[in-house]
RNA sequence: GGGCCUGUAGCUCAGCCCGGUUAGAGCGCAGUCCUGAUAAGACUGAGGUCCCUGGUUCGAGUCCAGGCAGGCCCA
């Protein structure tokens, strides 16, 4: 016996119950030891989650695939390692700590203790570390969670240690300089990720023009000015420069006593009256020297300012004519590389002006501005202020307005590593396949890799740099105890991190000198980066290493991850190990909400990942996870969610409740011998087949990372299950028969229907168990795992096998056709208004072709059961009430003949058609404008079947006849009255399987029909005689009018 | 400015790799039916310049080229 199934599942409350079994029983721990013994291998490497929050509906998705293939491939018999990872370490915890503790700068920190800040922050990363880990059990994510790695572990960073060492073995490890957004108050770089982000903020800005008076100028124009615009004043300080576009146009206007160079598109930024003097190309300008706005000050002592060409200079804004300060600008610090131009650094970490810049020195950027003004205007410089409004980058973290900074950094050098990045990337199999392209374009536009963050808690750079010039880099913690000369001793038993990691110093390999370590720490995607070795035993066991890498696959959502892990991972893995680091590459886009806009926890459409599971259910979650294409965001709500569980989860549920209400009346046993498949029902023999083509697709797309197209499979699957199979199988599970197998008396069909549901059943829910793994093993609770053939648990079973045999294409064909016409008679009944419960006399149909027709004989008592009709006609004999019209079947034609075939269809259209038809049908050929062509070159089509209710769709026709004989009517009735008392029967509150005493009353009309249906109605309605004219007290009555006849029903459950 | 992606019904999307007869699904809307799976199910209807232009081809939603619009990345 089975366990009664509630056919209305509360699915989040099943899965509840399911998650607590699962965890009482030890079936993850099972699971994840089923292949120890296994020699296939499968590896997977985690993308590391930032253990810095909980985890949201987002990583749900991305963790869903992950769990997805692994469990397939458990299922496949793969051995696996289970591993996820945690990312911790990085100005992401530092910010969160600090909030926590309400700090707004690093000396804040500094006055805290670097060592209680940073154990704060490794305690920050295990406290979501286990929060994000019981999420993702909820989730049904099977890993081995007292075993998932961190980025901020010794072994992570001391592998990074020995890569950073290759590279600066093989010299692509340098100091250098560059200009980076800095926020003055934390004192810190950002990196422009974190400025794309969230960092632009709409600001009012000063906007400054400011003459460049020319030191050449010509005698006819002594008092010439180059004329140039800023939002940032506080940068002229530095100017060392002024560029123009070489190909655009420039004028020199007369104004007051002077002249003016700039734009000749910009002169509206002119104010007051001024007449062009003449017209110039940039090009002209280039080459000449000025005096800068600030020459007086001791900075500025020696530079020499001159006009540059740049073609970035444009036409929108400003004058034409742009202000360079190399040390104050991104942009300008790589043209000043490019053109030789001095670079003069004015800010200190806080944002105040540095010695060399006179009464400035000291001052802070933000309170400049004034001073400023006042300088230019009593040197004659100032021209005009205006206010301007545009985006400008501010800080995420506390709002500050940025400002860019010159800074030393730790760079790897990209131009040698270019070449062979891009050749590992091409071994990879993206998916989707842009990926590949994206991934080379960011490859080929890649700067230096800049590696240095001067923050607190994250990879300390094993950099010693020495005063004269040396550089020494450690590969290990051995290498560093072994040349320690001082603090080792402090040092040892701690984490290789600030503050205690600096106690360390080593002696320059170069001149002996007792050096320190540099104070910087890494960035964060070299943690990321390293994982498919320091996670793999890359140091310790190279066997291990080399039996797990490269892994079979990784998956990441791909926005960022081109330019961030994927690349680190790439560069790091060619560095070390000249080869790909994983063999599939599965990215997936972004998730927004329900309407496709981004979900902000401020905007108040985001969804907690508990609110999802709890209310929609984790099963409903991960089939529209699965379902979504992956290249495409995923627009995520409620409402979705109860799509699939109306679409999906409940029809699913219907058929297996079906089964099971049936099966336990029916006492099935699924232990006892299963009927031959010779002796099945031609119906069980098609669902079997459907089933194990599905078996084979399914598989085949999860082989191939096409999870979207699994799910769109089996629910067509299960359409046909539901809306064929079952439906056209009831009557042979409601009918009596016993089902001891093989005894004498024993009813082989309907043995045949449970066993084949079961079975169907059975492979159905393995092969969906890796998608949707609670309903899945609930309904495997209760169809295996008590039997003989039953695991403890859907999750220990072997996926399952398409068995060819069992695959008969001819037959689905047929089965198909059946559907086909079945769902256009009822679209002819329904157009001609006739229920179904009218039997008619006559369907017509026409078929595509003759192979259809030969078919029509075997499909024929299906379609007319279905259709409550009496017999079914081939159109073709009865061409009076058709109109028949020839089409060339273009697949075949096209190919022989080419340009012939206008001339085929031109004939067609003119040609005979019932001469072409009758020869076609009588199988020889036809000519056609001078072609031979065969009978299957030519498609007849019917356009309509005059006179009755018809239905055309893709060839086919179909047709009924509407008039309606007394005996159907009568038998029309009778299938009236059968209907009325199951109402009654169910309104009784009576059982399907009682037996019933059954009294009928009405008009004459009613009773003689009944008396002529008798063994029709005992048998639908389980009636033991049906007494007429009469109704009982102690019994359920009902009156109903049918067909404008009064009835009245009685039943009673009889002894 | 360069790279990548997307554009199909009111909405969300499939189909395109590999060209073929009348372009599909779900949701929504209007209606009908069925009901011994029933807080389900089936059917019908309205709704489409498959972004535009050109090319290749007997034939283009599908392949090619050039645009347009939106998104992402880089500069």
């Amino acid at each position: 016996m089975f366990e009664a199934v509630d056919s209305k599942m509360n699915f989040p409350e099943m899965e509840t119950g399911i998650l607590k079994w699962w965890n009482e029983n030890q079936i993850p721990d099972k699971y994840m030891a089923k292949n120890e013994d296994s020699d296939k291998r499968y590896s997977f490497i985690d993308g590391p989650i930032t253990a810095n929050n909980r985890m949201g509906v987002h990583h749900a998705w991305g963790r869903s695939y992950k769990d997805l293939f692994s469990r397939f491939r458990t299922m496949q018999g793969y051995k696996q390692r289970y591993q996820n990872g945690f990312d911790g370490q990085g100005l992401w915890i530092e910010v969160e700590v600090e909030k926590e503790l309400g700090f707004t700068s690093k000396t804040d920190i500094e006055g805290y203790g670097i060592d209680k800040f940073v154990t704060l922050c490794k305690e920050r990363v295990q406290r979501f570390a286990d929060v994000i880990s019981e999420q993702s059990k909820q989730l049904a994510y099977w890993m081995h969670w007292d075993n998932s790695y961190h980025t901020m572990s010794d072994e992570n960073n001391y592998t990074i240690w020995h890569f950073l060492k290759t590279c600066h073995e093989r010299g692509l490890l340098y100091e250098g300089t560059d200009v980076m957004p800095w926020c003055p108050r934390c004192s810190t770089g950002l990196s422009e990720h974190e400025i794309v982000t969230e960092g632009y903020v709409e600001t009012e800005h000063p906007g400054l023009f400011v003459k460049f008076p020319i030191l050449d100028s010509d005698s006819e124009t002594p008092e010439a000015s180059l004329l140039i615009w800023t939002t940032t004043p506080w940068t002229l300080s530095s100017n060392c420069a002024a560029a123009v576009n070489k190909d655009m146009d420039y004028v020199k206007v007369k104004q007051d006593h002077g002249y003016l160079y700039l734009a000749k598109s910009r002169i509206s930024s002119l104010a007051g009256d001024h007449e062009v003097v003449s017209e110039l190309k940039g090009s002209e300008l280039v080459g000449l020297n000025y005096e800068g706005p600030f020459d007086e000050l001791p900075a500025q002592e020696g530079v020499k300012h001159r006009v540059v060409a740049w073609d970035e200079v444009s036409e929108t804004e400003g004058t034409g004519i742009v202000h360079i300060a190399p040390g104050a600008g991104k942009e300008d610090f790589a043209l000043g590389k490019r053109e030789g131009i001095p670079t003069i650094a004015p800010l200190d970490d806080l944002g105040d002006f540095v010695e060399g810049f006179d009464w400035l020195t000291g001052l802070n950027v933000y309170e400049v501005n004034d001073k400023i003004y006042e300088s230019l205007k009593s040197k004659g410089k100032f021209y005009r202020l205006e206010r301007y409004k545009h985006r400008y980058p501010h800080c995420w973290r506390c709002g500050s307005e940025l400002v860019f900074r010159l800074v030393d950094e730790w760079f790897i050098k990209m131009d040698p590593l270019r070449e062979p990045i891009s050749r590992v990337t091409q071994n990879i199999r993206w998916v989707p396949e842009f990926g590949m392209k994206r991934e080379l374009d960011w490859l080929r536009n890649m700067d230096d890799w800049m590696i240095s963050k001067k923050r607190y808690y994250g990879l300390a750079l094993p950099i010693y740099k020495c005063s004269c010039g040396n550089f020494d880099v450690i590969g290990s913690e051995k290498e560093l105890e072994e040349r320690a000369v001082e603090g080792w001793d402090e040092f040892e038993g701690n984490s290789p991190h600030k503050p205690w990691i600096d106690s360390v110093k080593i002696n320059c390999s170069s001149c002996g000198e007792k050096v320190s370590r540099v104070s910087d720490v890494g960035n964060p995607w070299l943690d990321a980066g390293i994982v498919s070795f320091s996670t793999l035993n890359y140091r310790h066991d190279k066997n291990y290493w080399k039996d797990w890498f490269p892994a079979d696959w990784i998956s990441e959502s791909f926005p960022g991850q081109y330019r961030n892990w994927f690349y680190s991972l790439l560069t790091m893995s060619t560095v070390l190990a000249d080869s790909e680091p994983c063999k599939n590459i599965f990215s997936y886009a972004l998730m927004r909400d329900a309407n496709g806009e981004e979900m902000h926890k401020s905007k108040g459409n985001a969804i907690w990942f508990e609110d999802a599971a709890d209310k929609m259910g984790v099963d409903a979650m991960r089939w529209q996870f699965a379902s979504q294409n992956p290249a495409s965001n995923l627009n995520f709500g409620f409402g979705s969610a109860d799509e699939v569980r109306r679409q999906f989860l409940i029809p699913l549920w219907n058929v297996y409740s079906f089964f099971v209400t049936y099966a336990n009346i029916d006492k099935f046993d699924p232990d006892t011998q299963s009927p031959d498949m010779l002796d099945r029902a031609e119906l069980d023999r098609w669902i079997l087949s459907e089933l194990n083509i599905l078996v084979q697709t399914v598989t085949d797309n999860l082989e191939n990372f096409r999870p979207e197209r699994v799910t769109r499979e089996v629910e067509e699957f299960i359409e046909y299950l539901s809306n064929w199979y079952v439906r056209r199988s009831r009557r042979r599970f409601w009918k009596s028969g016993l089902l001891t197998g093989g005894a004498a008396d024993s009813d082989i069909d309907k043995l045949s229907a449970y066993t084949t549901l079961h079975e169907v059943l059975m492979t159905l829910i393995k092969l969906m168990a890796p998608v949707i793994p609670f309903v899945t093993e609930k309904m495997y609770q209760n169809l295996a795992s008590k039997f003989s053939f039953g695991r403890e648990s859907v999750h220990l079973e072997e996926y399952p096998i398409s068995d060819e045999s069992l695959i008969d294409q001819g037959l689905t064909e047929r089965v198909r056709l059946a559907m086909q016409l079945s769902s256009m008679g009822r679209s002819a009944r329904s157009k001609a208004g006739i229920k179904v419960r009218q039997p008619l006399q006559e369907l017509f149909v026409k078929t595509r072709n003759a192979s259809e027709l030969d078919m029509l004989g075997l499909i024929e008592d299906q379609v007319l059961d279905e259709l409550n009709i009496k017999e079914i006609k081939p159109v073709d004999d009865a061409s009076e009430i058709v109109t028949f019209r020839l089409q060339p079947n273009l697949p075949l034609l096209g190919p022989k003949y080419g340009r012939g075939v206008a001339a085929i269809r031109e004939a067609l259209e003119q040609a005979d058609v019932d001469s072409v038809r009758t020869a076609i049908e009588s199988g020889s050929t036809v000519d056609i404008a001078g072609f031979e062509l065969s009978p299957e070159e030519i498609l007849v089509n019917a356009d309509e079947l005059e006179g009755y209710s018809t239905s055309t769709d893709g060839g086919y026709a179909v047709g009924i006849s509407t008039e309606i004989s007394d005996s159907l009517k009568d038998e029309g009735l009778a299938r009236e009255l059968v209907h009325s008392i199951q109402n009654v029967r169910r309104a009784a509150g009576l059982e399907i399987s009682d037996h019933i005493d059954l009294f009928v009353n009405g008009s004459a009309e009613i009773l003689r029909v009944v008396g002529n249906f008798n063994d029709y109605v005992l048998q639908e309605t389980l009636a033991s005689e049906v007494i007429l004219g009469e109704s009982l007290d102690d019994s359920y009555s009902e009156s109903y009018e049918l067909e404008g006849e009064q009835v009245t029903i009685s039943v009673r459950k009889s002894d």
